[in-house]
Parts: structure tokens; sequence; C-alpha cells
RNA sequence: GGGCGAAUAGCUCAGCUGGUUAGAGCGCCUGCCUUACACGCAGGAUGUCGGGGGUUCGAGUCCCUCUUCGCCCA
């Protein structure tokens, strides 16, 4: 093999050629003939670029994606893009405004064309920037969600809704974006917690006193059409059914009783606005109340406030009307009153509650079947908690309100005959031209649907329905979402909902929700706050395997990820190195593996005979059938933070620095054996780079297609997943190389506390209290010189009364073994000190232990096995503190 | 206001069904360019497991309570 490694991985040189290997040999693509295994990617929005939320999302799916396909499932990962009609509408609104137009001086016609040149330019290269970090998708089957297929989804869906009157047109409160100028859902508007005020406006009674309103709105007031009080409550009962001049407006509006007011609020009676809150609009409902809307759709005030108010922003109203009452002498007093307040999802702006016809989906007959899903366990979350969120939300479900007053997107299939006499509405799967009704001119309703609305249909929708495809019947129901819990309800939980009434199916059995990247003040990361980490500086800086690596080991179940923007080498400094250690330990396996060679296809007891493997052999075998059964276990429970520390801890530690350490002689060709050595080296290395591969491809990749016996096309990402082993129990060998590992490093501490140069090596002594420890510890005494850096020839076996080592420096390890090495005289005291300090600690054990064990009641009523255990404990402790006494009596400590 | 979660080493987090001398990575200290790797090797220091109470033979782990922080919903 003429391979040049360098010292150094250099991920820039590999991950793209590589990348662009897998998907020539389309590896990525269904594999037919096995059980499927479909994630369906949340779609990223179409004009979007790479952030790390879009990083760590994608790469716990294709480690999901990745392990799965190694287990030989026929596996689809779909990708796609979403046409995210209000945020892509703003995106080419501020490119038209940079020009000085908006979107009315184009209209509608070429604006939306507008936005589709923009998208056909752009519209990829989110997806194109996931290669980057190693996405195995699925490209060939590539979507958009205003594709025509999932277009015909989005009407055949409207459609069916309406048919069955789950889908209705009617006038209501509904949340406003002022800036946007669209209707929101109530998920779309933002709670958030704002330090609010509480003003208590006087309004006047005809007998010239005043009754007091607590508002947090005072603006409002100017459409106010009533004052509402609770019947029971006897400060106001004497008022109900008289009128009250409103301030400011002079006009005369009722006093009425209403069940729904909190006379615990303020002051008990409030003010009603029924084009302006919700509760209020039902208040009015109830009492044929006026409703008089007082705001333009960018929230300025309009034509039926006085006309000194008119034009006013919404806060510059505010401060007019507070400032007249009390100018007037009507302001009672102002509250500090912390509150929540929705926020446009998309812009931040506050929502307006407004008064308008929009289109709804009746939610309650779909969310009964979408909350049976969860509590009969159809559907499961991951961490737990999401799933009482999910039925919590599934509970107190409202209506949803699915028309934007925008131009981009699926335009609502319904067309309206303004005949005289017809006024038919029509709601169609076809574009409609004439009524059918009268024949006449039809017009379609001017507003798209809520993105959402085609993205809930996406796990079919994407697979061609309401064609019944192969791969709808292939790929649905799906196994897994991996998503932010922010679109736990937007996207989830409404993707639950059709699944079921379209398919009959939920579309996935699992959802994981992971956390959110964060800075280290535990902020989120925004452009606006500028905290954000660009995922290709990380690349091109420490590779994409590094930033993979990173997001999966700092991501544990339920947590979020915190990284620092300021210091990325602190981030992800420890993925690099550990592809670089992987990259070193690789070179110098392949260095040696070119050496003469056992036959190394088929698990191990095949090609090399037990009897001749060695104790570290063994010991490495069963090590990494150990990480091996770890390893799935996590995949398979998605703690894949916990997958990706068994694999650096076998590969870094036990192979690296114990085992490879261990087997140098053989490999170098110093001692016998080497050919053993290479099977065993070459067999866990690749089954440590076939566990890694779904958190590591790149490099994983790099080094096991350059392993002996690698055909020129074969590719790690579709090998076997490893499997566990039985032949590769061995608990005898784990138990005797961990006391080996304990010998060494014992000596190494001496060696260093003792100040031992580097280049020497300190005479060593190994001594047992009997027999059977020395013959099993025979063999292995060079591996134990040699990795504990000292002189060792034999191994004594103390007489009870071996005494006499005065110049030594000693440990004590359990199973009567004693390691030591000559210690300088001027060393005696400080060594004594160190016994000494080393006997106290044991002591204290013991006494708590001795504790333990007088304890009766434990005796009597923990298990045996527990009981025995801990007597052991105190065995080992008891002969490892008088094994101490006996060294400070011989180095003649006071 | 209702519901849920978290608090473990300087930082980020493991510790899953109660029994380990409480762990990892990063950071820190000491010594080393030992022929795979200084993105490395060897050694080291650091924790009244948020406070208080309880259950238990035994609690970081279970229960109650307080404090602080976070999330979801109003």
């Amino acid at each position: 093999m003429t391979i040049e490694l360098a010292p150094q991985y250099q991920p820039g040189d590999i991950e793209q050629a590589l990348y662009r290997w897998w998907t020539e040999q389309d590896l990525f693509a269904p594999r037919a003939g096995s059980r499927p295994y479909v994630i369906m990617m949340p779609p990223p929005n179409v004009t979007a670029q790479l952030h790390m939320g879009h990083g760590l999302n994608n790469t716990i799916q294709d480690a999901v994606i990745r392990f799965e396909r190694m287990r030989g499932r026929d596996v689809l990962w779909l990708p796609g893009t979403d046409h995210a009609g209000i945020a892509t509408q703003n995106v080419v609104e501020r490119i038209l405004a940079s020009e000085g137009k908006t979107r009315f001086d184009l209209g509608r016609e070429a604006f939306v064309q507008r936005v589709w040149t923009h998208v056909e330019a752009t519209g990829a290269t989110i997806l194109e920037q996931l290669k980057a970090i190693g996405a195995s998708c699925d490209w060939n089957r590539t979507y958009f969600t205003l594709d025509e297929g999932l277009s015909r989804a989005v009407r055949e869906v409207f459609v069916r809704l309406y048919e069955k009157d789950l889908v209705y047109r009617g006038n209501y409160i509904i949340n406003w974006c002022p800036r946007c100028l669209t209707a929101l859902s109530n998920e779309e508007a933002e709670k958030e917690e704002v330090e609010g005020r509480l003003w208590h406006l006087r309004y006047p009674l005809s007998d010239g006193s005043h009754l007091t309103v607590a508002t947090t709105r005072p603006e409002t007031m100017l459409g106010d059409t009533a004052v509402a009080v609770h019947p029971s409550d006897t400060r106001y009962a004497a008022l109900i059914g008289s009128t009250i001049r409103l301030p400011l407006v002079e006009r005369d509006i009722p006093i009425i009783a209403d069940d729904e007011i909190d006379p615990a609020f303020g002051t008990g009676a409030v003010k009603v606005t029924p084009a302006h809150d919700p509760l209020d609009f039902e208040i009015g409902k109830r009492h044929g109340l006026d409703v008089l809307n007082v705001l333009t759709k960018n929230a300025h005030i309009n034509e039926n406030a006085p006309a000194r108010f008119q034009g006013l922003t919404r806060e510059a109203a505010r401060k007019q009307v507070v400032q007249e009452f009390e100018e007037l002498g009507l302001l009672d007093k102002v509250e500090a009153h912390p509150h929540a307040v929705g926020h446009c999802y998309r812009c931040g702006t506050i929502v307006e509650p407004r008064l308008s016809e929009q289109w709804f989906v009746r939610m309650a007959p779909l969310a009964v079947p979408a909350l049976q899903a969860y509590t009969n366990g159809d559907v499961r979350f991951i961490p737990e908690r999401r799933g009482t969120e999910y039925a919590q939300w599934m509970e107190g479900i409202r209506d949803w309100c699915i028309s934007r007053q925008l131009w981009w997107g699926h335009r609502i299939p319904v067309w309206y005959c303004d005949a005289p006499g017809c006024e038919r509405i029509s709601v169609s799967r076809t574009d409609l031209t004439a009524c059918p009704g009268c024949g006449g001119a039809v017009r379609q309703d001017e507003d798209v649907l809520d993105t959402w609305f085609s993205s809930w249909l996406v796990p079919f929708s994407s697979l061609g329905w309401p064609n019944q495809t192969a791969d709808l019947t292939r790929f649905y129901p799906g196994d897994t979402l991996v998503t932010a819990p922010e679109i736990l309800f937007f996207w989830v939980a409404r993707m639950i909902m059709a699944g079921l009434e379209f398919q009959g199916k939920v579309p996935f059995h699992t959802v994981y929700l992971h956390g959110t990247v964060r800075d280290t003040q535990h902020r989120k990361m925004s452009k606006s706050l500028g905290n954000g980490i660009d995922p290709f500086e990380v690349i091109d800086r420490f590779g994409a395997d590094a930033l993979r690596y990173t997001v999966i080991s700092g991501m544990a179940v339920g947590t979020d990820l915190i990284l620092d923007p300021a210091d990325l080498e602190s981030s992800f400094a420890a993925g690099r190195n550990f592809a670089n250690k992987l990259w070193n330990a690789g070179r110098f396996a392949l260095g040696t593996l070119d050496g003469p060679t056992r036959p190394l296809a088929g698990p191990y007891p095949d090609v090399v005979r037990r009897d001749e493997l060695t104790l570290p052999d063994r010991w490495i075998i069963a090590r990494c059938d150990a990480t091996v059964r770890t390893a799935t276990e996590a995949f398979e429970r998605f703690r894949l933070n916990d997958a990706a520390a068994a694999v650096y801890h076998f590969l870094w530690s036990d192979l690296a620095d114990w085992y490879i350490e261990q087997a140098k002689p053989r490999l170098y060709g110093q001692q016998p054996g080497g050919d053993v050595a290479r099977a065993v080296l070459a067999q866990t290395f690749d089954v440590a780079l076939r566990l890694l591969h779904p958190v590591m491809p790149f490099v994983t990749e790099t080094l096991w297609k350059r392993l002996p016996g690698r055909g020129e096309n074969e590719s790690i990402s579709v090998a076997p997943w490893p499997r566990p082993d039985d032949r590769a129990t061995d608990d005898e060998a784990l138990a005797h190389f961990a006391e080996i590992q304990q010998i060494v490093t014992s000596f190494r501490q001496l060696c260093a506390d003792a100040g031992v140069r580097p280049g020497e090596k300190a005479d060593g002594a190994l001594s047992t209290a009997s027999g059977r420890p020395a013959e099993r510890l025979a063999p292995e005494l060079e591996t134990i010189a040699r990795l504990g850096r000292v002189r060792l020839d034999t191994i004594s076996v103390r007489t009870s009364n071996s005494s006499g080592d005065a110049g030594r420096k000693t440990a004590v390890l359990p199973d009567g073994i004693e390691v030591s090495i000559e210690l300088g005289a001027a060393d005696r005291e400080r060594e004594c000190a160190r016994l000494a300090k080393e006997e106290a600690h044991l002591r204290q054990l013991v006494v708590a232990q001795e504790r333990k064990l007088g304890n009766e009641q434990f005796v009597a009523r923990a298990p045996a096995a527990v009981v025995e255990g801990e007597r052991q404990k105190l065995a080992t402790w008891l002969a490892q503190a008088d094994a101490l006494v006996d060294n400070r009596r011989r180095l003649g400590c006071a």
C-alpha cells in the first residue's frame, strides 16, 4: 500500500472529494429489500443560510440515519425546502425596499415572479450547504413545498376538510402583524413577558361621580362600546343598565354585567372594546354591542376616532390618550403590570388583535385522535416531558387561522361569485374560471394559506400523495422526527393530526426534540445579537467531523448546546483533536498492517485461534465488544453523546494508550506473534471506525477505505454495523488486564513522585503475598516493565517476615500486590509522609466500612451479594492499610 | 396565574431500575518534541452532589419544603 498520510489530519483536503464520491456511488438512496427507516428532514426555509441550529439538527439526523443505514435498513432521509411565506416575502420585500419600491408598486403577479426568480437563484443554497456537514440525505427525492405535487396535496386537503366542515370562514379577532400586514395563527404570535402598566381610568357617570376601569391598553378606549362588571359584584350592581359618557370621544356607552369579568382584576370594572380584544369580542357578541374598529391595518388610528387622534401610531395614541385623561383629572393611577404580549414570530412586532374575516381549521375533531395516539403510545417524545406539553396543547386546542394576507404561497382554492342572487362560494381542487352555480364570473380568494398548512402534510405529500405512489406505500408511515422544540405545535403536532386524518396512521412513532444552540451566557444564538457561529468557519478551521463531534458530544438529551462564539478553539478543539488522534492511530495501524499478516476477513476466532491470543489481545477484544454493545444501545435510545463518549474512550484510552502501546514490540517484529497482534488490531480498529462513522463520517471513511482487503468501491457508510459477539466476552481478561493497568500506573506514579527523569529507568520490584497472583502476572512482566518504565526482572513472593527493603518507595495494591522502586535517601521523609497520608485515607474508608458492616440492619436486610461485596472491600482495604504500616516500619518512619 | 423541568469540579455535562473510594471533556499545575500523534505523552490538584427536613439497613439517585434558573401555556 503506497499512501502518504500527513502527521496531522487535514480535513479540508478530504471532505469535499469524499462527499462527491459518496453521491457518485449513490450510497444515500434507499436500498429496497429490508425494512424501511424514514426520517423527514424539517425543511429549512428556502432562503435560509446554514447556521448552527441547522448544523445541530441535521448532524443528529445524519448520525441516526447512518446508524440505521449500517444496520441494513431501507433508509430514506428525505430533504426539502419550505417556501416559508412570510419569511421569504419579507426577504424579497427588503430587496425591493433597497430599490425604493414596494410589492404594491410591482403588483401581485410581478411580485410573485420576482420571488420565484430570487428563490430559483438562491434556493438550493441551504441544501448544498448541508452537504458540507456530511448530510447523507436522498437528494434524488428533494422536494419544495410549492412543487406541483405538494401543491395538489394542499388543495386536496383544503377541499376535503371543507367538505367535512372542518374548514370554515368566519369573522373573528385574530392576531394581526401590523408590519407584515397579515393574520397570524395563535402559535405565530409568541407570548413574551413585557414590563407593562395598568392604567386606571375614570369614566364619568351621569351623576358626576366616576367609575374607574383598569386597562393595559388605554389607546383602545377610543373604540370602547361598553363597560362591564361581574353581575354579582355588589359594588357596581346599582349601575348595571345605566350609561357612561366615554371621555375624549364623548359617546354614551352602557354598563353591562357579564359572568366572565374577574371582580378581582383591577377595579372589577373593565372597558369593553369588541374590535380589539378577543374576550371583549365575545362579550360584545353576547350583549349585542357595537364593534368599533379604531385602527388601520398598520396600527394607526383610523377615521372612527376623533380627528385629533387620526393617523397617530398606536404608541403615540396611547401617550396622547393618557395625557388627555391626566389633564382632565381622569387618570386615577398607574401601576406596574408585567404581562405577556404577543409578538410576530417573524419580525418581532407586537401583534394587534384585529377583527377580520379569515379561513380557519376546526381543530377539536382532529385533536381527539392525535391526543389518543400519544396516550396509547403510538407516538412517543424524547425527552418524555415534551409529551405532556403536546397533550396540554391538544387538550386546549383552538381553531387554526390559516389565511395569510400575503402573495407568496399556496393561494386559497376558493372562488367567489359576485353575481346578484348567486353569490356562491366554490371550493375546488382545480382552478375555476366560471361559477359552477350560475356560470358567471368568479374571483379567487386573494389570500394564501399559512405555510404550515403545507408543512403539516409533508410526511405524505413529499411521497407523492394524493397519488397512491410506490414511495407512499413503502415509506409511510415513517419512523423518527428530529427537530427543535420551538416547532412542536407549529409543525409536529399538526403533522400527527394530518397523518391520522388523511392516512389513518401517525407519520412517525418517535419525536426527538433536541435543545437549542446558545452562547456562554445561555442566550439563543441570533443574527440580531451577533452571537452566532458560522458553521463554515468551523468547518474551515476544524473540519466537519470536529463540528459534528462537538455538537453530538455536547448535546445530552434534554439539554441545550453551549458554545462560545468568541472562542471557537475552546468549543471545537476537542473534536479536531479526536479526529487527529484517530488519524494518527490509523496512520500507525496502517503502517504496521503493511507487514506480513494473517487473513483478516471474518471475526477473530475464525482467523486466529483463541489459544494464540495474549492477555492484552483478549482484553482489547472484550473491550471492543463491550463498546459495540454500549454504542448500539446508546444510538437506539438517541443518547448520541453516550455513544460518542463510549467510542472516544475505546479508541483513545483502550486502543491507542494501552493496546497499541502494549503491542508495539510484536508489531515491530521485536517479539513473536506479530501476525496475531496485527489481526487483533485490524479487527478492533475496523469495528471502532464503524462505531464512530455515524458521528464522524469523513475521517472514518478515509481510514476505513485504506484498511487491507478493502475493495475500490467499498464504503464504510454501507458497511454492516458491528454486532455483539458472545465469543468475545471475557471477564477474566478484563479483570486481569485492569490489574496490569493498575500496576503500571502505580509504577508511573512512584516514578513521577520520585522525580525519576524521563530518560532514566528506576529499579522496580513487584511482589505478591502468595503464588497465585505471581503466576498470572509472570507472563506480563515485560509489558509491566516497559509501560511502567522500570527495570523489572522477576516477581517475588513475600514471606511473612520479608522486610528490610528500607530504601524503597512502595505502593500497595489490592490482592496482596506491592510495587516499589528504589528510593534516594533524601526522599525518605517525604515517602513516610506520603505513606502516612495514604494510610490515613484507607483508615477512613475502613472506619466507615466497619460501621456499615456493624449495622445489623444492613447485614440482615441488604441483599447477600451486596453484603458480601462490602465485606470484600473491607478486607482489601484492611490488607492495604496493614501493608502500608509494614512499609512505614521498614522505612523506619516516625 | 396554571403546568413541567433543572440545580453535581472553574466551564459544559454524565451518573438511566437507590449499594462505585462521585466520573468525562475542556481549562488549570508539573515533567517530557519517548521513531502514530505537542491537535501529543505521563503525572497531579479541584466537589459539605443548591439549603433544610423526611423515607430507607443504605440517598447525588426516592418524597416534602425553601431558594435560584429555565421551558410550555394563559
